[in-house]
Parts: structure tokens; C-alpha cells; sequence
DNA sequence: CGAAACTTTGAAAAGGATCAAACTTTGTGG
DNA sequence: CCACAAAGTTTGATCCTTTTCAAAGTTTCG
């Protein structure tokens, strides 16, 4: 299994060496831990609210998201995580989840104990840095999702998601021609932005008759970045996708 | 300035002792640092949107908020902060801020440079654990806080609102009586919630008829605890506030 | 091919925003 | 210590965005 760092190449070592300068020996040390992959199915759960987790994962490939359920059965999707990223590396340091982290999509997930990966961390300052990093642009996403959820229209909100989603997707190189895939459903949507499916439908085909994007069953192909960033009010600053 | 020391024992350190287990003589080579004590008035900025801090700090009395300001020139505030909390300990590994982060009241703060608390972070594994935990804390706040927005009706944003602030003065010793200080206006109560004045000020007068809680100019005082949490569906866990 | 999942449409209802004005509290200078 | 201006709260009426409900299309996939 320890061969796993050929695969991590493309994804998780790219940001870390890329946005946060991690030293070579680091990310080699990274990739040698016992990794373990593991496929799910979408909508599989990876790890229950209220769980203690003893290992965490990085995306090799798919989407996971983080979601709780409310007392009327609604759901509340709280964040979404891309190839390359960590989503539950912070169980590392606080042991309870709060949330349901699941597969969005089929994944092929690569998971690494916390004691390995805790020992390494002190043993190597800078891929801690490197790590807890990642673990505060996730705060910055969710903090900007706060923003985008309290202050910005139906058709703004749905902008600014897909603006966030290109460029974190570009980061990782799953922009192809300006189209990437997104397994979306807009139900989906609907739980991610608190809206209904229904606005979720008309914000699409006004951004579709306003020539900014098309959208196709889970392949999304934004036609005018900027001005979809301006409507959205989107700056990527708080992706931190340079150092 | 070295002997701050014994002001942080009943904020920072008592949580960073009891939260996280950290161990005595971290805490004390915490303390050790050369921190600087400052005082900024109600709604200074203390690190502006786009800047690069060389510092970090810590409450030692009163709170600050994080805010955005968008197009229209409304602000969003994104989150706040009490005593103990370190409202800006991200900026040791993400330079450039993507909010800005200001005092909502007026403001005892200890700064220390990143130079030093990255070093002593290194030396210290532990103590590097115990602070990441804090800003994953934090980030679970955030998170929560999308939830809020997306999920809840007015009255229960403003009920969870309560219910957090009451649960995260109460780790730190900031609740008498039930009562507590919370130097808000019912403007920054919605441009926290993102909800109008007006509509904070009925949802107030709907949480005082039903005789949940008494508000006056500043002092808030919980009556009923269990069923203001039971309507706002607040569940302290996101707060981590045990091992 | 057919069932299930998903998208689209229309109409009505609700929750919250906005606007405008009156009222109350707070803090400051004289 | 009072007066007064500024800041903050409360109220009422109207408007608008989004939700809800219901049903008809469309796509996907076994």
C-alpha cells in the first residue's frame, strides 16, 4: 500500500508543494505512510456525527460533503471537498465529528491513521504547518460561504458557488477547455445554498439566458468568467491558492 | 511585558488546559513569549482585508468581529470572538487576510510576533496540537454558522446565536446569574445573521413575550435555557468545549 | 422499455426586506 | 447636572424574493 505516492503526486502533494512551499523530503515523508485506499459509493457516509474517527483521508478522485440534518428532515450540506483535499483532517486534533462527512460521488479515498500522521507532524514542523494550513482555507471557504448564504441573491449565490468550484477545481487541474463535472443534483444544490430546488431551477436558466454558463447534467462550462465573477461578487483571495 | 502571564491564566490557558490537556510547561513557554499588550477602542480595525499581519493576538477583554463588506456596502459580519480566543491565529499560516478583523467593543489585547510563536510551535508539538485545535474550533463555528443562515428562521438564528454566545462565555467564565454582556446593536445582530433591523427587532420582542430571555441594552439573561436551545435546535457539541 | 430520479412550470402563500417615522436611551459638552 | 444631539429601538404599511405545493416533462439507467 505504501506505493500510494505516485497517485498523490497529482493532487495533495501538488497544493502542498504549489501553495504552501512544503519542502520535498516532507511531502516524501507524507507519501510514505501507510496509506490505505479505499473506494466508497456515492452517497456513502465516510464518517458520522457524533463518531471519533481514528484515521482520516485525502480525495484521490470524487467529491465527499460535510452535511447535518435538521429536526424538520431538512439537510444542510455545509461544505463539498475536491481531489487533493483533506476533508476530515481536522478530526487529527479535535476527536468528535460534528457533521456527516460522505461521498457526493462514487471516491477513491486514501486513508492514513491519526497516530502515524500525528507522530510524523511532530517530527516534521513544516508538514504540520503545510497541513493545519489547509485545514484554515477550509475555515476561510466556510466562512465565505457565510457571507455568500446571508448576503447575496438566489442568482448570486449559485454564481459565486460554481465561480468557487472552477477555481478550486483549476487548482487541481479538473478544468478541461473551461468545462469541469460537478455530480450535482439541484436538490443538491437547494441543501448546499439553502434554497429551494425550484429557485435552484430558475437562478440556472437565468444565468443560462444571460449567456454565462451552460450547464448539463453534472458538467457545468462557465462561457464568461468575469462577468459570472461579478455578479457573484467573487475574488478568490480567501482560497489562498498561492502562498 | 513578560509577566502577562498571569492575566492569560484565566482565559487563554484555561482553556488551552482544560480543552485540549495541554500540557503545563507549554503553557507556561506560551506565557513565556514576548507578548504585547494593547487597547483598541470599539470598532477599531486591528487587521484590515488584503493585509499581511506580522502578529497575532489574544483576547484578554472584550470582543472582536470579523466582517466583509460587499458591493452595496453592507457588511457581513462573518464571526466574533470572546476572551481566551485567538481571533486571528490564522494569519501564522495563511499571510494574507481575507477579512477584516476589528474590535466590536472596546478591546484588551496581548500580540505576539509569528516569528516567536511559530518557533516555540515547532519546539513544542504540543503546543502546536493545542493551538490548531483552537482555530479548528473556530472553523467548526463557521461551519455552524452556514447551517444557521441557510436553515433557521429569524427567531431561531437570533435563539442559536444566543445560545452559542451564552455557551462560549460560560467556558470562560463570563456568565453571572445567567447573565451575560454581549455589546451588540440589533443593526450588528443582522449584519450577523443577515437579517434586517426590523426583523431582529420582532424576533427579539417574540423570544422576550415568550419569555425565553430578557434583553437590555447590552445584558442578556437567559430564562429558559432548555427551550431556547430546544427551538433554536442548538447543540453545544460544534463547540467542542470537552476533550 | 419502464421505473425512478431529476428538471421544469405555474400559481399561491409566507417570511422577511424596505421605507418612513416616532420613540427611547445614551453620552457629551456646556 | 442638564440639555441636546446622536445612536439605537420600535412600529406600521407595503413590496418583493423565495417557499411551498402540485403536476407535467425529461433524462437516466437497470
Amino acid at each position: 500500500m505504501h506505493n500510494v505516492a505516485a497517485v498523490f503526486m497529482d493532487t495533495l502533494l501538488l497544493r502542498l508543494q504549489k501553495a504552501t512551499k512544503l519542502p520535498l523530503e516532507d511531502g516524501q515523508a507524507l507519501c510514505g505512510l501507510p496509506w490505505r485506499i479505499e473506494d466508497y459509493s456515492a452517497h456513502a457516509d465516510i464518517a458520522g456525527e457524533g463518531s471519533k474517527p481514528g484515521r482520516c483521508c485525502s480525495i484521490l478522485e470524487g467529491f465527499t460533503v460535510r452535511h447535518t440534518t435538521l429536526q424538520n428532515g431538512k439537510r444542510h450540506i455545509q461544505s463539498y471537498n475536491v481531489p487533493g483535499d483533506m476533508p476530515d483532517l481536522h478530526s487529527l486534533q479535535v476527536s468528535t465529528m460534528d457533521h456527516t462527512l460522505g461521498a457526493l460521488s462514487d471516491c477513491k479515498l486514501a486513508f492514513v491513521a491519526h497516530g502515524p500522521l500525528r507522530a510524523l507532524c511532530h517530527q516534521r514542523p513544516h508538514l504540520a504547518d503545510a497541513l493545519w494550513r489547509e485545514t484554515l482555507i477550509d475555515a476561510a471557504t466556510f466562512r465565505t460561504a457565510t457571507t455568500r448564504i446571508a448576503q447575496l441573491s438566489a442568482k448570486q449565490r449559485l454564481a459565486h458557488l460554481l465561480c468557487e468550484a472552477e477555481a478550486r477545481l483549476e487548482a487541481v487541474g479538473r478544468i478541461q477547455n473551461g468545462k469541469f463535472n460537478l455530480p450535482v443534483t439541484q436538490e443538491l444544490l437547494g441543501e448546499f445554498l439553502g434554497l429551494s430546488t425550484v429557485q435552484i431551477n430558475r437562478s440556472i436558466q437565468e444565468l443560462r439566458s444571460d449567456e454565462l454558463l451552460k450547464i448539463s447534467r453534472h458538467e457545468i462550462h462557465i462561457l464568461d468568467r468575469s462577468s459570472l465573477r461579478n455578479l457573484a461578487e467573487f475574488d478568490p483571495l480567501y482560497l489562498h491558492l498561492s502562498h
